[in-house]
RNA sequence: GCGGGGGUGGCUGAGCCUGGCCAAAAGCGGCGGACUUAAGAUCCGCUCCUGUAGAGGUUCGAGGGUUCGAAUCCCUUCCCCCGCACCA
């Protein structure tokens, strides 16, 4: 990479003001810096580099709170990484396929890729206005068919695979969108589209579906391995595979013979053979009184074809969102596999067609919703669980429990089940399930297949010829991509409309055919985009299966919690599908994941339709990138929601300004510096050590607000060092080369301005992050000492009512008390005193090392290791201005030795004597 | 209902995993002081109660327990937020 050289611009900042400093120079300047050295740049070459990512966004027009929140985190941890001397790949790119570009497109009479081409646009010189470091020759854009000609490829290779199935399904319909939906685009109890809140309606289609429950075991099991990922995200996406072990029975369901239910005469009873159940609760069985169809089961729908009374219910009196259970007796019965008795069938709305099988057995006696229905249908309602009995001996069989009022629907154990009686329920549904003959133990999952057919223009054409005589054919590798046609403003699918496009030859036996008019839900997309940012241009296959082996999974992940099911578990099958399939070594594609917090205002969600916005651009042009950025992160924890306060903001310009003085007024040489070293020096010296320990911590576990508060701490020990004080040339130009690169991840323009104004060479962006002297133990250590200290100085001060003190003296205990500690400490021995008076140095001490042992006999418990004699010694000298500043007095910092005896016996380990003298 | 996360001083909020250094970080607000003609900004303190030498008392939703010792561990209970849900 080629050095950088400073461009030969005028100086961009003229005399500093501390109000404010030219941040639009100054952003400009190092923008266009980083463009001509090209330094965020990762090269094909590199090995393993720290892939982090934030979610690629919709290219809707201009860039929003919240992105400039998820890519300010995302940059901070990238550049904090390079610092650290990583190779990072920070990528960015456009989820650019989508429904709203089409509705842009038709109310400005335009395209949808036009129009989505000038969002990115606008959005991409947004990103570099706030400085995010992307390599922006990985730059995806998924709307383009160098990108989803792989979307084709991989259903083609999925369906190889087995992956992909065509079948007639229900789907979620938008009137107003006129789309289908996922499921996970249906919103609320009302069933309200994600997207314009229409109520969806129900459509029969042709679609062509991802058997994402092929995976569902691994997907769900391997949640548990996700170590750096929210519990929170890792739970909605459990509760959305929801896997649930239970038991398959069928009951016979028949028409009682010789049952008139209106038909003209009588003629054989009806058989229906055989109907399947799924329950978790088989141990229940012999306390089914009902069998419950679905409104839209096959025996339900045959009924209501014959039936007034079912057919009445299923079309108009079912009502599956209510919160009362409706039903309807068909007159049928169901055999009790288990018992033999006949039960009533009947016809109820909260039978749920895509939940098990459609049917269930109801037990009234231990089922809420059953026992509900029951009371109100009029059925019996039979106990058969006990509660355990407490001390229960495992065999005898408990008292029959009263289940009329409520259901009892914990496991206990079972009575009125004939053999059964007198099992416990876990060991009951084992026994029932290989007792009952067409039982059989099964898995159900609430996840359904993956249904990623859209009736729209602006999405990856599905590379499917639908031809008279073959049936579907996929369109063949060689012809991809399948190339979307011109847009056609209409109100249908505009690729219905295309006439010409859809004409074609069926790749199997060259006959005429039409094309699939259906495109892919834009998830397909963004379940591998992943990928293709490690081998952005390769021709031949959708990523570089040695170079995304070597370079994924991604190690930090940031964006939105409303990605939590959807994006992130197709992502998780992507993967692992083309692990098992194209080669690649990872099954999981994102190690850590962040979920960021929203950016609020006033406590609500920032909405463009009531218009309680705030603009990133307006904050740019204001106050400058660096600030917004460092505002946004100084805030709160990432994850956190949390308010903008333009107080806030203003504050964080202020600081950037006075931060931007201080270096300057160095760099000019207005700073009086002193030549010999002295204890404020030293302190200064610490300070400057502590922050680079804590905050190198606190970037690396992204708690960016408390690495930022100590950068800004640093900051302003650094002002008053140079009010108080004639600054050591070395520790304050130390001091400010560290705070400028603690703030580089941060305000990397200001920061880069500041580099250059201390005379550094080369970037910034590439210099190393500072290395602690100490660690960050002792910091913790040291800084208590001294804020005890001075806690006590002031408490005397102030309860021994001293109005003007005239000297403070500050003893350090004698190192033998240090010495007596760490044994203490350490020490596990009955007689602490004995052992202590084994050492000699402590013996000699006499009735003073007697008093300090029974001291520390007293608190042996709590001891803990301090810092030694000499360090205490030399933190307090070095805190020592801090006091004399505050109360207008020497402070003389002494050890044991040197000190006035009497004052020096006070002295203990974390706690030196004080003396103040009016 | 199930699952997840919480309830800390006037407010926001750290600490809780790995109990003692915790009357409990930090910020905001409030109070006092410095600087200033003034305001703002900045800086130095104070901000549970009592106290004429660094002390004592009462606190971390409520109640109980473990421990020499609990904001931190365990149990019970109340409340809040989020996700899922007539899920068989």
């Amino acid at each position: 990479m080629e050095k950088y050289r400073t461009p030969t611009l005028p100086r961009v900042y003229k005399q500093m003001s501390q109000e404010a400093y030219d941040h639009t120079a100054v952003e400009d300047r190092w923008q266009e810096a980083w463009a001509d050295a090209d330094v965020y740049r990762t090269p094909d070459e590199v090995d393993d580099p720290t892939y982090v990512l934030g979610m690629y966004p919709y290219p809707s027009g201009k860039l929003h709170m919240g992105h400039v929140r998820n890519y300010t985190i995302t940059d901070a941890y990238a550049r904090f990484r390079r610092m650290c001397g990583d190779e990072v790949l920070h990528p960015m790119g456009w989820d650019a396929f989508g429904l709203p570009a089409e509705n842009a497109a038709k109310e400005r009479d335009t395209n949808p890729r036009d129009w989505t081409m000038d969002c990115i646009d606008t959005m991409r010189s947004q990103m570099r206005s706030m400085g995010f470091g992307y390599d922006w020759n990985r730059e995806v854009t998924t709307c383009t068919p160098e990108y989803y000609r792989w979307n084709q490829w991989l259903f083609r290779r999925f369906h190889e695979a087995g992956l992909v199935e065509r079948r007639d399904a229900e789907v979620n319909w938008c009137p107003s969108c006129e789309t289908v939906l996922a499921d996970e685009q249906v919103e609320g109890d009302d069933e309200l589209c994600w997207r314009c809140d229409t109520a969806v309606e129900a459509r029969e289609l042709d679609q062509w579906f991802l058997k994402i429950t092929a995976y569902a075991d691994e997907l769900l099991e391997d949640i548990d391995e996700l170590e750096g990922w929210p519990n929170s995200v890792r739970q909605m996406q459990r509760n959305w595979i929801g896997r649930q072990h239970g038991t398959t029975l069928t009951f016979d369901v028949s028409e009682p013979g010789g049952a008139s239910d209106g038909r003209e005469e009588a003629t054989e009873p009806r058989e229906y053979g055989a109907v399947e159940a799924f329950t978790t609760r088989v141990d229940t069985v012999c306390g089914a009184t009902f069998f419950a169809l679905a409104p839209d089961h096959p025996i339900s729908e045959a009924l209501a074809a014959e039936d007034d009374a079912v057919h009445e219910f299923v079309h108009h009196e079912a009502d599956p969102d209510g919160d009362e259970p409706n039903g309807v007796e068909t007159g049928l019965t169901a055999t009790n596999p288990v018992t033999g008795e006949e039960l009533p069938v009947f016809v109820a709305d909260f039978v749920l067609s895509d939940v098990g099988t459609g049917a269930l057995m109801g037990v009234p006696g231990h089922d809420e919703r059953d026992h509900a229905f029951a009371a109100k249908m009029g059925v019996d309602i039979e106990p058969v669980i006990a509660p355990t009995p407490d001390g229960w001996d495992g065999e005898s069989v408990p008292d029959v429990p009263d289940v009329s009022e409520a259901a009892f629907t914990d496991d206990g154990v079972l009575v009125n089940s004939g053999e059964y009686d007198g099992l416990d329920s876990e060991t009951a549904r084992e026994r029932l399930t290989a007792a009952i003959e067409t039982a059989e133990q099964s898995v159900q999952y609430q996840l359904r297949d993956w249904g990623i057919s859209r009736q729209r223009y602006w999405g990856t054409p599905i590379p499917v010829v639908h031809c008279d005589d073959c049936g579907p054919v996929l369109v063949p590798e060689s012809d991809l991509p399948v190339e979307l046609p011109e847009f056609v403003n209409t109100t249908g699918n505009p690729l219905d409309a295309a006439a010409e496009w859809k004409q074609t030859a069926c790749p199997a036996c060259g006959e005429p055919a039409v094309r699939e008019t259906d495109t892919m839900d834009t998830f397909v997309d963004s379940s591998w985009y992943f990928l293709r940012y490690v081998s952005p241009g390769l021709a031949d296959a959708p990523f570089d299966r040695d170079r995304a082996n070597d370079w994924m999974p991604v190690d930090q992940y940031v964006g939105g919690i409303e990605h939590a099911v959807m994006h992130l578990l197709y992502s998780r099958f992507f993967t692992k599908v083309l692990a098992d399939h194209e080669g690649l070594d990872h099954r999981e594609p994102f190690t850590n994941l962040l979920a960021q917090g929203m950016v609020q205002l006033d406590g609500e969600k920032m909405s463009k339709s009531t218009g309680n916005v705030v603009s990133p651009q307006r904050i740019v042009d204001e106050y400058g990138a660096d600030t917004a950025r460092l505002f946004m992160l100084q805030a709160a924890q990432p994850e956190r929601d949390f308010d903008w306060s333009e107080e806030g903001v203003r504050s964080t310009h202020r600081f950037l300004a006075r931060l931007t003085d201080l270096v300057e007024g160095y760099a000019a040489g207005d700073v009086a510096t002193g030549a010999d070293r002295t204890t404020v020096d030293d302190y200064v010296a610490d300070e400057v050590d502590a922050a680079v320990a804590i905050a190198g911590a606190e970037y690396d576990d992204l708690t960016f607000n408390v690495a930022l508060r100590e950068a800004q701490a640093l900051v302003g020990t650094l002002r008053s060092y140079r009010e108080h004080a004639d600054p050591h040339p070395e520790v304050y130009e130390r001091g400010l080369d560290v705070a400028v690169r603690l703030l580089a991840p941060v305000t990397p323009h200001l920061a880069e301005e500041l580099w250059e104004t201390l005379g550094r060479d080369g970037f910034v962006v590439a210099a190393d992050w500072p290395a602690a002297a100490v660690d960050r133990e002792t910091v913790e250590r040291r800084r208590r000492l001294v804020k005890n200290t001075r806690e006590d100085v002031r408490d005397i001060v102030e309860v021994a009512g001293i109005d003007d003190p005239e000297r403070i003296d500050v003893v350090v205990a004698p190192d033998w008390k240090y010495d007596a500690l760490a044994i203490a400490a350490d020490s596990d021995a009955d007689n602490l005193i004995g052992e202590l008076m084994a050492e000699d140095h402590i013996r000699e001490q006499g009735d003073a090392a007697a008093a300090y042992g029974q001291d520390l006999q007293a608190e042996r418990e709590a001891l803990s290791e301090t810092l030694s004699g000499d360090e205490e010694y030399e933190a307090l000298r070095a805190a020592a201005w801090l006091i004399e500043r505050e109360f207008d007095a020497p402070v003389v910092v002494e050890r044991a030795g040197d000190a006035d005896p009497d004052t020096a016996a006070q002295a203990a380990p974390g706690r030196p004597a004080i003396d103040i003298a009016e």
